[in-house]
DNA sequence: ATTGACATCCCCCAATCACGGTATTTTTGG
DNA sequence: CCAAAAATACCGTGATTGGGGGATGTCAAT
């Protein structure tokens, strides 16, 4: 028996989870909350397996809930269910420890088959969520302006060495480093080992 | 009518999944091959919509087709239909552009889905594949103790910010963006903005 | 044979940064 | 409420960096 806890401020669709989650044999509803205050007082009695998180809530967010949920209650499993499918949102909860993430036009199979899911080892998500996360994962391609020499300077610096390291490293003077990393100023536009760096990771050139 | 193409080395395996596909009402094989050398000189006349990849192939293994058939076929859509679900394989293939991943457990229906799934928009992935990719996003546990100004402070540093440009954005004085930068220096054991962005990002506390 | 890209080295100077302090005010937690 | 933690502010010195210039040798391609 999976024991599920539920998270909603909307009365009628809490009503309706809940009624889905008692009527699937093998889940039953443990705990029930409006939102996340009085959910982190009160769950860590009714031991739940499963949260299912909503996270458009007044007061906490669901998102900044999560972890405190996870503290509280060890390696539950929590799904988010809402009607924001937007990146940021969606990239926030994942990272922040969430297991599922499901957006608003659930038919009952698919929300107990994503509890299911959940506890079996998978990670329920809409289709739409699924092709973000995973679109996510794509390595930028490669601008590939800089040289060879040049690459090796900027995965240098990305180690966080400076010039007169750097120069040891690659038995060049530190001259030499301060011309390859002023062309690598350039080529990338950015004005500072900072934002090479940065711009080295967000785009995958390391 | 979505038209489906199938690189699959085993005889057997490819007959399966033809015929599946072919019965699907909504689908059509287009292509067959079982080694991604011929699939790479004949698939561009079969324009598919999909292509379903073996990774378990000899010669070309199935990862690096993924980018060659990307490059070739514009954005269609790849799934990769294996035996392997190592996270290495698992996270090469996205990080390449697939944009599904199915292990070999499938019921014909789960298939036929899967295809329906992902020209939708979607991207299957069979559940303990979801689990490991979405576990992939999971910010690693804060080892360092940041406050929230200094997680904002090192946001800045990581966008390639000065401390005049942080202070100005913070609303605080240069001297105090100095304070908070020694402290994180202190906490992450770095001594360089650099060293700190590159950990930054490499430890995911951005 | 000449051009051009690459890697190397050199000079200079202003601006920025690293880091050692100290100290006050706000916020937070018990 | 009180203590601790966090955030704020300041100083000074020496090291590092950013950006401007120019110069040389090699090697591949035209």
């Amino acid at each position: 028996m999976t024991r599920v806890a539920i998270v909603e401020d909307d009365d009628i669709i809490r009503d309706a989870y809940q009624s889905i989650v008692d009527h699937a044999p093998e889940l039953e509803c443990v705990a029930i909350y409006g939102d996340c205050e009085s959910a982190l007082q009160g769950i860590k009695r009714a031991r739940p397996d499963v949260i299912l998180l909503d996270i458009g809530l007044p007061g906490i967010s669901g998102i900044e809930a999560v972890p405190m949920f996870r503290k509280l209650l060890g390696d539950v499993d929590i799904i988010i269910v809402t009607v924001h499918a937007d990146d940021e949102r969606v990239f926030a909860a994942l990272r922040a420890g969430a297991r599922g993430y499901l957006t608003k036009n659930l038919s009952a199979e698919r929300l107990v088959g994503a509890i299911t899911d959940v506890v079996r080892g998978g990670s329920p998500m809409s289709a739409r969520i699924a092709r973000l996360v995973v679109d996510s994962m794509r390595a930028p391609v490669q601008d590939a302006v800089l040289t060879n020499r040049e690459h090796e300077v900027l995965r240098k610096l990305c180690d966080g060495h400076s010039y007169k390291i750097i120069a040891e490293h690659l038995f060049i003077s530190e001259l030499t480093v301060h011309t390859h990393i002023k062309n690598i100023y350039r080529k990338l536009e950015v004005h500072s080992q900072t934002e090479a760096v940065s711009k080295a990771f967000r785009h995958g050139l390391i």
